[in-house]
DNA sequence: TCTAACGTCTCTAGTAACTAGAGGTTCAAG
DNA sequence: CTTGAACCTCTAGTTACTAGAGACGTTAGA
């Protein structure tokens, strides 16, 4: 039996945190001592190492929920954990869409300024009032 | 002189927001109508227009609270100007690198798993509760 | 001038996924 | 049996908004 501290020690899940995942039901209650505290099992830590790592990975709890779900249902099609796989995939491809023109935009107003003028005249500033500037839609 | 309706078409910049923003002290104060509605100036429409360029580039309101001032007093120094720019890129960077290492495991999970076995099979599940088979750090 | 329709007002509360802190209790090593 | 670390619950704060309720203001057309 793992106490929450070593369940967080394991994992490097932070004990508030795995405290907010029974919380939101991702981790089922635990047992817990005479004095109210806390006992795992194997099969606690081994549901928290699942969580994290989805969490690591990008997925939202609503996700990770459905998830979970499907492991506890070894039956079941594996339908949606594809289309939630895929989704995040889509999604993490979007942001780096998107990351990498808000990137061209900071490195050409980050470049034409060298920090040793004064503010009426840096281009930061003129930059951000002026969008017309920008070479791509952001 | 521009109603909050008017300001929010013109920028792109919800109602509510608008006033959000005021409530951070990013946007002055407004003129009000005799029955308490906000009325501003073009000087209000550029400021929310700078302000929404730096948001759509990722900018956090306490640094766009710093950029706003330095335009407020033009014989400043622009060096924090360009500090602050070069920190958003450094950020921005570090997130693409970031999401291109979770695009590397999500497409080896995705692509694993056809969506047509069954959940105790399904290379998806398999791969979040077994970190051993990423490739990379996350 | 009246009125309908739409715009705006303030205020509270909700979102995601935690994090911090207060004030008190329990566990385990020596 | 003591003591210090670990644990408990509860509330509130974080970021940058968003939603909704209920009331009031503005404006264009009849």
């Amino acid at each position: 039996m793992f106490s929450i501290g070593a369940l967080s020690d394991r994992t490097g899940v932070k004990i508030p945190t795995i405290r907010y995942y029974e919380e939101m039901g991702l981790m089922p209650e635990p047992e817990r001592t005479a004095g109210n505290q806390r006992r795992y099992t194997q099969a606690g830590l081994d549901r928290l190492g699942f969580i994290k790592h989805a969490r690591d990975l990008g997925f939202a709890i609503e996700a990770i929920r459905a998830l979970i779900d499907l492991n506890d249902h070894p039956d079941h099609s594996c339908a949606t954990a594809n289309a939630i796989a895929t989704a995040q995939l889509d999604d993490v491809r979007a942001k780096i869409a998107r990351l990498q023109r808000l990137e061209t935009e900071l490195v050409r107003i980050a470049t034409h300024c060298d920090g040793k003028g004064r503010a009426s005249d840096c281009y930061v500033l003129t930059s951000l009032a002026d969008h017309g500037l920008c070479e791509t839609a952001h």
